[in-house]
DNA sequence: TCACCGGACCGTAACGGTTCAGAGCCTCAC
DNA sequence: GTGAGGCTCTGAACCGTTACGGTCCGGTGA
């Protein structure tokens, strides 16, 4: 088998067309525009280019020239390998990817850090156009790619940024129906585990204040679908205890109803604003012996294969379909000038981690 | 919010120089070298790039001029999408974003049609270096990576391409342990089934010719690990079927069983290469009302995540070592130009699919 | 006074292509 | 015979930046 080609620096195109004795036209066009030229004399270009190990212009020269890099950005807060690990994001960027390679267009994921604030690698991302997935407002690599001269997709968050394509799902309404599910069956004694919910680490209850200043619009609403749906039935926000966690993983989603069941024993049901912390939200409760959903309902939101799985009741939203669609606003957006949204709808699964408060709980309830 | 600067044509570094009566060079430093200009002269720089909208340093420019893209291309044969649904492969991938991000290189997902043949995009693909994930021998794509004068490493597949870096593991020496499991427990009468082989799609039993004419070393090797195994107990290699699957997916498994187990019904063991094949298997063992490992073992090879939940008897690899170490081929290579070959280690892992045949089995199988 | 030095800044030449307006030349119709 | 038009091919400008090797100038030590 040849090995690579990397030993010998490679010829250019330059020097190709001097060993043939054309112009460096004739050698671009050999290559991509086969009409303008007779095809023995490509041929004899293309040979040339064989013998000379010539491995065709230069990418990043042209991408110079014609102001393309056929690549598409995608930013995420998390750390980049948090993508691979997180099945929403996972069928996110399937969807993603489905629309770049149906456009023959690279995907670059550009690393964040996530210890220490570094942007450079926004500056450094050779693209066309940047997907954004799911980052705070204030986020500072998402404020670089705006100053980038490239059009730009948010998917979920943020919301409202002037000029700037989003596809999301109405998280408000999806949590607002969860809610009537749930309070439908009787019950009234919420706990709530929460994402992340504003830049720095706050592991343990949100405060009233702390709501107040959240900058991930997608729980802001998922929260707020929550309190319209209790309020509907009489239920004082102030009295739902909601703990946050910085960290997105089973493992947080079960140390989070730890820290809830704890404080709140008496709660009949914990909801949680994604599928992975719901998942482990049932870990506990299997853990401290509860049966579920008779002793106490767990829902999610999301809808990842896993969740559905294990039988939770939760609210679908399509995220390969979310990936496709931002991909294609980015890419086939013809010379709209205006900023597009596409809201998907989503669609409440009722599974089997919910169902109606024991009688004594129920009763005790109404207290 | 403010919305994005792509509407206005950007002002460029010699526009901004010009605009500042500085030259071309001092902006550049401003960005680039901060030592070599005077802290005001920078500060003015920077306020009057903020004022005219400037970016800062085009990307691609910089790429062309100092010969670096700042990032990683990666090679898949199948579609791009793929990789986020074959959970080896996201393993795979969350280990190279991982070495990517300390390195701070973007990973260029590479675009491949699975369908019709185009290396345009590997052309295109504006990165310092490739990594090829298991692909085809004789792959286009792969072809087309090796011209382009960038360092190139392997995880698997192909194997042995001079001047290559590789990651693997020793696929042959894990089946082989595997099949010493399976002949130890009392197994004579094997089938497989195992992944695409070649190019071409085969759907069915992977005749003696075609199991000669393997593209994929990493199937023959696991192949040849099966067989070894077997011989070692006397067990001819021809009487064991092979069934092929195009497609890697759990259905596609379920389908190789039902089309291995139709024709072989007295088989005690089903030995796939993949755990996703295997646990295909085991949907169409349940299916056909076989109690798993007491009529029939079955056997995969990977060790994912589903995998070790369904107790499947497998071979595990570190397949996020893998992909962190990929990068770290590729991106840490010093001044050498030997190629590397790392080898990891593979690990069995008997779970709850395999056990003795039954004995009645066990004496059939003496005739 | 003068050679020398270091910091600050600059001019020029790449980097490797693409693009566009032609220049030749040949053919064909009139 | 001649002008129109088509096919090939060329020359020069341009893309936006950084690398390299300077220059300029004020200060310093002898």
């Amino acid at each position: 088998m040849p090995g690579p080609s990397h030993v010998r620096r490679p010829a250019t195109l330059a020097s190709l067309a001097a060993e043939l004795g054309v112009s460096r036209t004739t050698v671009s066009n050999a290559y991509n525009r086969p009409d303008q030229l007779s095809a023995p004399l490509r041929e004899r270009v293309l040979e040339a280019a064989r013998r000379l190990g010539y491995p065709g212009p230069d990418p990043v020269a042209r991408s110079l020239r014609t102001r393309k890099a056929g690549a598409v950005g995608l930013l995420l807060t998390e750390a980049l390998s948090y993508a691979f690990r997180d099945p929403a994001a996972t069928g996110f960027l399937e969807g993603l990817a489905l629309a770049c390679e149906q456009a023959n267009q690279g995907l670059l994921l550009v690393p964040v850090s996530p210890d220490h604030v570094d942007v450079t690698a926004v500056h450094q991302a050779g693209v066309d156009g940047f997907v954004v997935y799911s980052v705070r407002e204030d986020d500072p690599h998402f404020m670089a790619v705006l100053e980038r001269p490239v059009p730009t997709v948010v998917c979920d968050q943020p919301t409202g940024v002037e000029g700037v394509d989003r596809v999301g799902v109405d998280d408000r309404a999806g949590m607002l129906g969860l809610a009537r599910h749930l309070t439908g069956l009787g019950h009234r004694r919420f706990g709530v585990i929460c994402m992340r919910l504003a830049a720095g680490h706050n592991d343990g209850p949100a405060s009233a204040q702390r709501q107040e200043s959240i900058t991930y619009p997608v729980q802001r609403d998922r929260l707020g679908g929550i309190r319209d749906g209790l309020a509907e039935v009489g239920v004082d926000w102030a009295d739902v205890p909601v703990i946050e966690r910085f960290e997105h993983s089973v493992e947080a989603g079960r140390d989070a109803a730890a820290e809830l069941m704890a404080a709140h024993a008496d709660l009949t049901a914990v909801v949680c604003t994604s599928d992975i912390l719901a998942l482990g939200a049932l870990q506990h409760a299997a853990e401290r012996g509860l049966s579920v959903p008779d002793d106490l309902s767990v829902t999610g939101f999301d809808g990842v294969p896993e969740a559905g799985r294990a039988g939770l009741t939760t609210v679908n939203q399509p995220v390969l379909e979310k990936g496709r669609i931002a991909g294609e606003l980015l890419l086939q957006r013809g010379d709209r000038n205006r900023s597009r949204r596409v809201t998907l709808p989503t669609e409440l699964v009722v599974g089997t981690t919910s169902g109606p408060p024991r009688s004594d709980q129920r009763f005790f309830s109404g207290w």
